[in-house]
Parts: C-alpha cells; sequence; structure tokens
RNA sequence: GGACCUGUAGCUUAAUGGAUAGAGCAUCUGACUACGGAUCAGAAGGUUGGGGGUUCGAGUCUCUCCAGGUUCACCA
C-alpha cells in the first residue's frame, strides 16, 4: 500500500491544481511528521505554497486542509498553525495501520533478492602487530551497524576487512620475539595472542630506543642514529627476506599471524561484528602496478627523470601523488587503486563503502580522483565513511605515552562495571550466576554501542566510559 | 602556506532549509529519607565562535574573519 505520506503530497499537489487552477507543479511538498507539542500526525509545510497560491500562508494552508480532509478519508480534523498545516489522521486509519504491520516480522526491512543493489563494507582493517584498541571499536560499530542499516534497506551487503599483515612493523615484532621470546606461544602462556605479538611490538621499540640513545651518546645525530641501529637494520632485512619468501620467515610470519588472527577473532565476537570476506594486503600489495603501467600509455600519468610515476592533480587543487617508486615499487596508494578494481571485478558493486578514520580524507579523494582519471566510471560508487578520532577524558590515546586503551580491557571493564552496579541498585538480586553474567556483557555492549552511534560520525568524540555504562541520562543501560 | 573537517547551555551532545534550538550530565528547589546515597517532581541555564549575504524562513546554504584538529612523504 502507498505510504500515507506520499498520498499526501500527491493530493496535496491535486489541491493546488484545482484550487488555483494551475498546471505548475511544485517543487517539493514537503510533509514531516508534527512536532510533539502539536496536535496532528503529518505537517504540510506550505510557506512554498504561497509563490503559486498568491494567498497568505495561513490562508493557503486553510484551503489546502480543506481539500484534503474532503478527499482523503483518512483525515478527521486539520489544524493551521501559520504555515503549517496540522493534519489529524483518524483513529480507524491508525488502527488498520497497526494491525497491517502487526504480523510483520521485520516491520520497514526491505527483502534483499539476487537482484539487489550490491554494496560492498569495508571497515577494522587492523594491523596485525597489535592489540585493537578503541579508535577500531568506533570503526568496527560504525561499520557494522551502517552495514546492518543498508541491508535492511534492501542491499546486499558484503562485509570485508583487509587486514594490514605485511611490512617493517609486523617485522618488528616477529624480530623481538625471535630474540626475546624464548620460544613463548599463546598456548604456553596463556595470553591471548594480538596481545602477545603487542607486547613483542613494544619490546622492540624499548630495545631499538635504547640503540638510539647509546649511538647518540657517541655523537650520531638523531636522524642518522634512528638509521643506523642494528635493530631496525635487523628488521628490514627481515622484510626483504619476507618479500623474496625466504621459508623461515615466512613459517615464523604465518605462525605469529595466526595467533594474531586467533586474538581478533575473540574481540569481534565479543563486540558482535562479522565479516563476509577477508583480504591480506600480503597477497593485494602488489596490485595496481597493471593499472600505473596502462595509465603511462594513456598519458594521464607520467614519469620522472629518476624512473618514478606520479599523477599530477594540481589541476585539481591537490598536489603530485607518488604512484611508484624510482626503484619500480608501489606505495599504499597503488594498493587501493589495485584493490578497488579487483573489488569491482568481483562484486560490480553498486556502492563501495569505506569506513577508514579522517586521518585518510585526502587519501580517498585522491585515490577516487585517480580512478576516475584512469577512466573509470564507477569511481563514483566509492565512498568514504570518515569518522574522527576518539579521545578520553584525560587526553588523547596515545602509544608511545602508555594512555592507549585496549579493546578487549576496556569491554571487560565494561562488564565489571555494569556488574558493580547491578549489584548496588540491587538490580539482579536473585537471578543466577549465569544469568547475571549474561545481562552484565549486554548492558555492558549496549553501552558501548549506544554511546560509540549517538555522535555523529565525522566528529571527534569524547569516550567517558564512566559516563557511557550510567544507568541514567542518554544511554545505552538507560535505554535498556 | 594550501586543502579538508570541527566550533550549539558549565560538560557530553541532537536537530531532511521550517514552528518556541531538543536531550542527558552537573547545578539549584522540593518530595521521600534518622542522615547521606539512590529515586521521583520541578526550575534555572543559549546572541548556535564573530561579522556580512541568499531565502517567506538559516544552527543548517554562501562569503569572510577567529579558534582547534587533520592532511599535503620515494610511510602505511
Amino acid at each position: 500500500m502507498e505510504r500515507i505520506e506520499n498520498r499526501i503530497a500527491r493530493l496535496t499537489v491535486q489541491a493546488i491544481r484545482e484550487l488555483y487552477q494551475t498546471a505548475e507543479t511544485p517543487e517539493n511538498i514537503q510533509v514531516q511528521s508534527t512536532r510533539k507539542d502539536q496536535r496532528g500526525d503529518y505537517t504540510v509545510v506550505t510557506f512554498p505554497l504561497t509563490r503559486i497560491s498568491h494567498k497568505k500562508p495561513e490562508e493557503t494552508a486553510t484551503e489546502i486542509g480543506g481539500f484534503l480532509k474532503d478527499n482523503l478519508p483518512e483525515i478527521s480534523d486539520f489544524e493551521v498553525v501559520k504555515g503549517f498545516l496540522n493534519l489529524v489522521l483518524s483513529d480507524k486509519f491508525w488502527i488498520g495501520f497497526f494491525n497491517s504491520i502487526a504480523e510483520v516480522h521485520e516491520y520497514g526491512h526491505k527483502p534483499v533478492t539476487e537482484q539487489s543493489p550490491v554494496v560492498v563494507v569495508e571497515y577494522s582493517s587492523p594491523n596485525t602487530n597489535k592489540p585493537l584498541h578503541l579508535g577500531h571499536i568506533r570503526n568496527n560499530l560504525l561499520g557494522f551497524a551502517v552495514s546492518q542499516i543498508i541491508s535492511a534497506a534492501g542491499n546486499q551487503v558484503k562485509m570485508v576487512n583487509l587486514v594490514n599483515d605485511r611490512g617493517i612493523h609486523i617485522c618488528k615484532s616477529m624480530l623481538a620475539w625471535q630474540k626475546w621470546g624464548d620460544g613463548i606461544t599463546p598456548a604456553s602462556s596463556g595470553m591471548k595472542g594480538d596481545k602477545l605479538v603487542g607486547d613483542f611490538y613494544i619490546r622492540f621499540d624499548k630495545e631499538y630506543k635504547a640503540e638510539i640513545r647509546d649511538l647518540m651518546s657517541t655523537g650520531l645525530s638523531e636522524e642518522k642514529a634512528k638509521a643506523e641501529a642494528p635493530l631496525i637494520k635487523e628488521a628490514q632485512d627481515m622484510l626483504l627476506r619476507w618479500e623474496n619468501g625466504d621459508p623461515e620467515t615466512i613459517d615464523l610470519w604465518t605462525k605469529m599471524n595466526g595467533w594474531v588472527y586467533d586474538g581478533f577473532e575473540k574481540t569481534y565476537q565479543k563486540l558482535g561484528v562479522a565479516f563476509d570476506k577477508f583480504y591480506h594486503e600480503s597477497e593485494t600489495y602488489k596490485l595496481g602496478k597493471d593499472l600505473v603501467t596502462s595509465g603511462l600509455t594513456s598519458n594521464v600519468l607520467f614519469r620522472k627523470e629518476d624512473g618514478s610515476v606520479w599523477a599530477d592533480l594540481t589541476g585539481d587543487g591537490l598536489d603530485q601523488k607518488l604512484l611508484l617508486r624510482s626503484d619500480g615499487t608501489s606505495v599504499y596508494m597503488t594498493q587501493d587503486l589495485g584493490t578497488a578494481h579487483q573489488r569491482f571485478e568481483e562484486f560490480h558493486f553498486d556502492r563501495h563503502i569505506y569506513v577508514v578514520g579522517n586521518e585518510q580524507d585526502y587519501h580517498f579523494k585522491v585515490l577516487k580522483l585517480i580512478l576516475k582519471k584512469l577512466g573509470f566510471e564507477w569511481a563514483d560508487k566509492l565512498y568514504h565513511l570518515s569518522y574522527g578520532m576518539v579521545e578520553l577524558p584525560h587526553g588523547r590515546m596515545k602509544s608511545r605515552e602508555g594512555t592507549v586503551v585496549d579493546a578487549d580491557d576496556l569491554i571487560q571493564e565494561m562488564i565489571d562495571t555494569a556488574g558493580k552496579v547491578s549489584l548496588e541498585l540491587g538490580k539482579l538480586g536473585d537471578f543466577p550466576a549465569d544469568e547475571k553474567d549474561l545481562v552484565n556483557h549486554r548492558i555492558a555492549l549496549g553501552a558501548l554501542k549506544y554511546y560509540m552511534l549517538k555522535v555523529d560520525p565525522q566528529k571527534t568524540m569524547m569516550f567517558n566510559p564512566e559516563e557511557s555504562i550510567d544507568f541514567n541520562g542518554n544511554t545505552g543501560p538507560f535505554i535498556q
């Protein structure tokens, strides 16, 4: 059945034609739900219509109101306040309406079929050298929530995760484990895998810094010391071995990344998010070179004297962007060009959403522009869902200062607090222990999700753990 | 320096270009309490960063200035 708002809009157009003897169609009839403090269910804004009626807003509204009441049986009454025509729908309409939706299992959801538009949502995209933190939580909850909404709106949603599983930062934790790990594993230590690997990344940094200090005390400049430290050289060497497919290095890499994936999976489960498909940068980091080559032959891109390849975006108010280094290796942007292309070939998506922090606004602007220049019309289908950083009451998270909030720790803290508060308030008095745990977990996650999602994604947000789990106020627990 | 984002009550924030800018926290008053806490009822709190413009109508669009943030790598 046609929605009542649409019928009101359609009849309003008819009213204007008949009342004012005109063929002119107003651009947009605004039908909105009536303010809570006013009588009525729907409101037609008649200010824009006075241009056609050549009458005062009140008069126009009254005339249209009369017409609607006569021609739309669902309307039992109307009221005019200034240029606002407030329509009252009859009880009979509402009863019929509620009856019609009472049996609908998921009211408001559009069915999804093979023919529905395909929307790819990429989110999470963690690095495998450290555990997830508070910022990832915002990303994951946003990505998953948006996917759910888009799916309910009748689209085939593909939730994908592009894992950054290669590079110098991964080698750092691998090297540190090799040197100081003593063969420790998640199984032997009982530690969560991502945490264990993360600790070795921190260990590397610590030892590396010590080396830099030592070198600087012998008179080297900081810059020099950073480049010359034996540890960083070893890590670079390891990256090289990895890229050359050295079996031992690959084995270690596979083993340690496996630990991290186990850890991530647990965190994802706790957060209640999921993915249809994982991509790994180790498999995609070489993509995009072909696109660059074809861009060169079509003169969209250009090569500098040293052999490096660039896109000139100065004509679009941006800068020049490097796509291939002088040694022929690719950069982040090159890979993203390639993965976007790969995804389009794979899904023929109608929309591709990247849930990525706003510090990469420029990156995605450039990505779209270069794809467009390369002749891919689907570049317009890419959308960067940009979100702001999460700050804490005592300031920003800084890994150097140890103020990073670990995702698992935070979730656990929320659960503990939920338990403490409900105990104090005597809310779960005689519940069995396992039910208490379940309720506390739901309250904690509800608190986290509501608090993270209630703020405009674009904005830098303040996460106040205490406030988020308050049983009063604009919080998840209060709503639950 | 250029580009982009943000600026709403003391704090955290909401508002497809529409009506009197809506909430929560904190504050204050009252109720209940032996007292406090919790709870309930109510109040106060705003030149929407400043200034111009467009519009019947601007927190929202536009220009400009101010403040804060991000970004502009042969890093990812």
